[in-house]
This record gives C-alpha cells, structure tokens and sequence, in this order.
DNA sequence: TTGAAAGCGATACCAC
DNA sequence: GTGGTATCGCTTTCAA
C-alpha cells in the first residue's frame, strides 16, 4: 500500500522490463523467457496488482460488460431470469449490470444513456416494454427475453413465449373441465400493456373460436397499485360484491392468482371445485398456496439460455437467421383446476 | 454513425473550440462564454455524443460506482434491501454494481478482486459472510448490512439488527403466550453459520435466563439444500414423527416459518392454537400465507439509509464515530401466535 | 474566456 | 525474446 495504485509501469521497473513485457505475460500473450514470465508474475503478486479496468476498457474499446435491464428484480419471475442471464454471460466471461428500472419508464431510458456511457458491450432487456430511446444511438446488440414490440435497434432479438398461445391454452385448459363463464384477471402498469394486451389476446380468442360471447364484467382489469395480489384481491371481492358469476379464472401471473384464490375463500368459494383458477409463471407461489395454484411453466431457463447464446453470436458479429426466438410453455395442472 | 465513436475531440474540432473548452461546458466546469456553451451543446446534441466513461475514470482515478454485494437477490429480504440501497445510492449520484454469489464463497471473493479492478469507490455487503479475502488489499470503505463478523478492511462499518436480541424477543412472545416447549427451527447453509449463530444465540439465552431446559430434540437445524421453505417442512415433519411435541416454533426466517407450517397443518395442527408459530423479517410470505404468520420487521429502509449514509460518509473522507450501527426491530404477531 | 499539452494505465505495433 | 512509443478519451493545470 505504498503508492496509491500499482500498475504495470511499477512492475516493469521492479523487474527490469519493460511495459510491454509485462502487459504480455499477464495476459499470455506474445512471447517471453520462462525466467521473465516467473519473474514478473512474482512481482505482480508481491505488489498486489490489480488490472485498472478503466484503461483495458478505454484501449481495448469494449468492456466485457453486458447490461440486462428489468422492471423489477423482487419480482422472482424476473429475478430468476436475471440470474440465469447472469450466470450464462459469466461462463461466456462477460460481466453483466444490473439495472432496476422500478417500471419507470424514465429510468429505463436514462439508463440506456448511462450504459451507452458505461460502454457495455451489449444489451439484455427483460419484461417490460422494448421502448429504446429513439434518440439513443444504440449500436450494440440487444437481446428482448419476455419482451414486446419493437424499439428500431439494428442489431436486435427477441426471445420470449407466444404468449397468445399460452393464455389460450389456459383458457381451454378451464374450458376443459367444463366450466361455462371464466374471467380474465390482469393486473398492469398502464404504461406496460403490449405484453399484457398480447396475453389477453389469447383469452379472447378461444371465445370467439368457439362462439362464446365475451361478457365485458368478466373482464377484470387492474392497474399496478399496490402489490398485483392485493390488487386481485380487490378486484375479484368488487365483481363477487357486484352479483357477477364465474366458475373459472384465467389470471395473468401467479400473484394475480393467488389475490384472486384468497379473494374466492375469504367468500366461502371452493376454490378448485366451485370456482378453478389458473395463474402463469410457476412461481414459488403457485406451490406453496393452499390449495396448490395451476400454472403455466414459461421455461425461462430455456428462455435465458438461447437468450444468451443469441447474445453472444451477435457479440462475435455472427448474423442471425432468426430476429424471433419462440420458448415453449406447459401447463401444469393442481389443485386450484383439479380440485383434487 | 459517421465514426465508430463520437469523441469530446470531434465536437471541439466541429465547434472550432478546444477540447478543454468542451469538457468545461459538458461539465458546467471553469468559465465560458454563454455562445460558446449554446454552439458545443447543440453539436454534441447533434452528434449524439455521450462521454466514455472508461476515459474519464481512467483520468478521475473514480468510478462514482459502487458494488453491492449479496448472496441471493431471488431471496425477497435480500432483494428489497439491494433495492433500497441502489435507490439511496443513486440519488448521491452513484450507480451500482450489483453482484449475486449465490452463497458461494469463492465468488464472492472472485467478486472483489473483479471489483476492486473496476475501480470501485466502495463495497456495500448485503448479508452473507463478512469474508474479504485477506489477499485482496481493499482500501475502499466497506459497509456491511445485516453481516457478522469482521474482515479486516480499514474503513468498515456494520450495520444490522441485534440479532440475539431479536431472536430473545421471539422467544419471549411465544413463552408469552403460555407455550411449555419452544422449538427452534434454523435452515442455514453451513459455510454461512455466523448470523445464524447470532440469532440461535438468543432462543439459548431465553431459556438459560428463565431457567428452562434445553432440549436438543427440539432445535431443528437444517442445511440450506433445495429451499428453506421445503427443508424446514421436511426437519418439522421428521421431528413429529419421531414423537417429540412441542407447542410453539421459532423459525428464523418468514419461509422456515411457512414451511413449519405447512408441515403443522398437514399432520392436522391448528397452527396458532396447538402450536405457535414466529417467523423473521416480516416478507410478502408471512403475509399472504394462511394462518398469516407472526414475524419481526427488521426494519430494512432503516438498515439501508443508514448503510448508505454511513458509506457516504467514508467516500466524503469522514471518520465514522461509531462502526457499529444499531437497528431495531419489532414483533409483528398474526394469527400463527395470536390464534385468531 | 480560451487553448496547448501532460498524463491517467494498458495495449500493440514495429523495431531491434 | 524484448522494448520504445503512440494511442484510447477525458480532465486539468498553466499560459495566453
């Protein structure tokens, strides 16, 4: 701790060589004397050197640095995601940041300018909009995972469920076990609708695929207050309060769900048997309620890793063949749709 | 997209002004003329410009970044204080490096040799071990939030509840109630044993205070394999089927909690009545979960201002009177202690 | 008010 | 196998 920061120009001096030398056997480059190799290296430990990042950074023009931007990592939907990605980018040797936009649109965008700044090498958006600011001028490859819409990046991929085609198959799946009327349950930040507007769309079309008049006070909408769940709650409590019947719920998250099921019992609703709900995500919390919660499995491992590998083939300056990577889902069935 | 980067040299060149001309408006710095400021303005706006933050830390010797380390955002209690401290963080005008190590202790240190290379300003721990490798010669502040343990860094600070003191209470509320037998219920990861430690010590110290023996049978300790909530399910079940009873539980942590009563209720426990039940950190689980369950708020807003405040402090060059900070705590009861 | 130039730490080209 | 040196983009003295 003798001068402020030692850097490869001390260890030069220290062992007789020069910069150069240095700069290559720490990073196994060019070639060297066995002799000079231990040398240096030996220096290097006993100063206790540390690579200054800014000047590999500022020199090499690239940072090994990825950003993954999300709405809200204690959302676990999210921040299993995140940390999937994360982990990926890490193997691949890539750092990533993190970046909690907290919804907020503002943020999103402000730290897009503050990453382009921060000379990441690449960007990963997850859930919420795809809203790039225009005036950016966003040149590094960015990866959309449970994304909508567009945002006129040139380099871009989007990653993410048909979500259509999976709140259908919830719907059909309540359907399925022969019930007649079944809600919609959404809970979004208004600024945030194409994904939720995509999801609701699948909802609409099983009716009108099979002819059933879509009943408007079944459509329960709410903005993202408070928590999705108490929002749920509320939301389900009014329609009940309001004389509306139902016999099913197709809710959009397993938070909605789970507002939706407490919102059934504290009414004295067999939930499961009067009343089958189905939430998405196969969260913890679809598993740990009572009665166990149906979900639909969005395979956000899968979503994570081809995310990733889409990611770092544009990295290489690979061209892809394909700007829309579509991830499976699955539904999974308990109590809350089997009764059991 | 003329060139590949648009540099403080080329808006100089285009406004036919110097380069230090520039830096001084883009940073409301040293003196100019008001149509020079309008001139440089509109072209960087023009050119899209946006600094290289690499030059400037290079040249500055600061990043104005900040680590925050953690051993699992997925974890609510953890994810809420990363949050909050970000958020104060982002306020003073510093961005953050958020960092999961998953409990793994080799990345954590990993973490800080990565860290230290990029130049951090500072080191706030959020839970974990308090382990700084000794190699690493951290000479930024450190503040470690609800950690134990010292690590030997020159400008540390702690902060955190009184652990023994909260687990006391704990104990104290259920033999409050009337309970004869307590039982502990801890699910910890072994390497991490220090805060656990703290908060058994003070269910060991009600007991010897109050003359109460100690029954080995009934302190459940489990390692952290799939999820706390699963494994303390799992320690309770085996504990009852081994014939011990016991009428209250304290679990350390609001998903011990769930999952010893979950357990409870499938052996056909009135939770809350038979047994009583007190969780730890008041989260989203032992709110939503029926019975609700008795927690303590652990008062985290508090935890991460004053963490916060404290780094500030040490980044400004000030000398902390106190390295130890103090946060209280308060006993929430629910259902699960209070029978309802 | 403005500018020339040094220097932060690392890399890499090109001589030797 | 080794070393001198220009360079990345920015800030900051010190002069003008």
């Amino acid at each position: 701790m003798a001068k402020r920061t030692v850097s490869i120009y001390d260890i030069a001096k220290l062992a007789g060589v020069s910069t150069a030398t240095v700069s290559n056997v720490l990073n196994n480059k060019g070639s060297y004397s066995e002799k000079t190799k231990e040398l240096v290296l030996k220096i290097a430990h006993e100063q206790g050197y540390v690579a200054n990042f800014a000047a590999k950074s500022l020199r090499e023009a690239s940072t090994k640095t990825v950003a993954i931007i999300t709405p809200d990592v204690s959302n676990d939907f999210f921040s299993n995601l995140v940390l999937q990605v994360e982990g990926h980018l890490r193997e691949a040797g890539y750092s990533s940041y993190i970046c909690n936009t907290a919804n907020d649109p503002e943020r999103e965008s402000s730290y897009v300018f503050d990453l382009l700044s921060k000379q990441v090498d690449g960007i990963v958006f997850i859930g919420g909009t795809a809203r790039v600011p225009i005036e950016a001028r966003v040149d590094v490859p960015v990866v959309h995972i449970d994304h909508t819409g567009r945002s006129g990046v040139r380099r871009e991929v989007f990653v993410g469920n048909d979500l259509p085609r999976l709140s259908y198959d919830m719907t059909a799946t309540l359907f399925g076990h022969g019930c007649k009327q079944v809600a919609l349950a959404s809970v979004s930040a208004s600024l945030y609708r194409t994904a939720e507007h995509d999801q609701a769309a699948g909802y609409y079309n099983y009716l009108q695929d099979h002819g059933i008049r879509l009943d408007k006070n079944l459509v329960l909408e709410g903005p993202y207050r408070q928590t999705s769940l108490v929002e749920a709650e509320q939301l389900v409590t009014e329609c009940l309060e309001s004389g509306y019947a139902f016999d099913g719920v197709v809710a959009l998250g397993d938070r909605v769900a789970l507002g939706v099921a407490n919102a059934l019992k504290k009414h004295g609703v067999d939930v499961g048997r009067e009343v089958r709900v189905i939430g998405m995500d196969d969260s913890i919390y679809s598993r740990i309620s009572t009665p166990a919660i149906s979900t639909v499995n969005r395979h956000t491992s899968e979503m994570a890793e081809r995310g990733v590998q889409a990611l770092l083939a544009l990295l290489r300056g690979e061209e892809l063949n394909e700007s829309t990577i579509v991830i499976g889902h699955e539904v999974i069935e308990r109590a809350t749709t089997l009764g059991a």
